[in-house]
DNA sequence: TATATATGGTCCGATATCGCACAAAATGGA
DNA sequence: TCCATTTTGTGCGATATCGGACCATATATA
């Protein structure tokens, strides 16, 4: 019998998993064929936390294997959304760029998913949902320094 | 420019999207070979909603296209953690049932995490994780209805 | 400096996911 | 009842994910 944190840890997790699928759904509705929710993913981050990472910066962020990146970032690239530069600082290493059409694009589904986002809203209480995003943004910022 | 509520969503699913990642990292890590994520979230579902699922209740339960639960379960049956049963009611479907061994074995799985989840706990506020697990499960049901 | 070890990225093969098409069975309407 | 439509599950091919192996480069150590 699980004692109570873990089986709040349990319970949290398991809704977040099937939100997670939920919401995914939604998201790619709105991607044009070809690109899926990874890809989306690679260019939003780039634009939360800057250009310029390196594929390794973002295989860690995302806790996916480094081939899994490498595939990504190929479907990006050979969509002309995101360009590789070579990393001045490390000869093994290359840095990710958006290109115009990659913030273009992002900012282009955002917008599509307003629409869906508004119709939500209308039937669910966003004060609550506004009053967990921070405990959510602790929690994700927790688990990402907890795993070693 | 998104308006508010449509920001509060984008941002909430966002933080969702990366937390299932570490999440499920944590939960394949303790899972033993040959079993992913998918197959314990089924037999989490059988649980928890009781044995005798079809396949196709499933596959809506979880948002995955009806081919992806085939595999997952066929997957699942060569483990010997569930078996499929005709179903009296309808002659296209079968129901899937929980084995001994698939009862044991996610018994097993979350005992495994509890002391992952423990030393988690110790590192972060309880009450607020405790407290935005209502607000999850009310958006998981809301979100599972609003689909149509 | 020389060498061993660690790290970044890709290739390759195995498994997973998913859309499409199909067969079997149920449902609905004439 | 008969037949069209819907629904359930599976086979198949294309793409995605991932572990293991590999090479190139960087870092640590003698």
């Amino acid at each position: 019998m699980p004692d109570q944190d873990t089986a709040v840890f349990f319970e949290v997790f398991n809704e977040i998993g099937i939100i997670e699928q939920l919401s995914r759904a939604l998201l790619e509705a709105r991607l044009p064929g070809g690109l899926i929710a990874p890809h989306f993913t690679v260019l939003n981050h780039l634009i939360r936390v800057g250009d310029g990472r390196t594929p390794m910066d973002m295989a860690r962020a995302f806790q996916v294997p480094k081939t899994s990146m490498t595939h990504t970032l190929k479907g990006l690239v050979s969509h002309g959304l995101v360009e590789f530069r070579s990393n001045p600082d490390d000869g093994r290493s290359k840095q990710v760029w958006l290109t115009d059409k990659g913030r273009a694009l992002r900012a282009a589904v955002i917008a599509d998913l307003g629409p869906d986002f508004e119709r939500l809203a209308a039937g669910f209480d966003m004060e609550r949902l506004a009053a967990i995003r921070p405990v959510l943004t602790d929690l994700r910022k927790y688990l990402d320094t907890a795993r070693d």
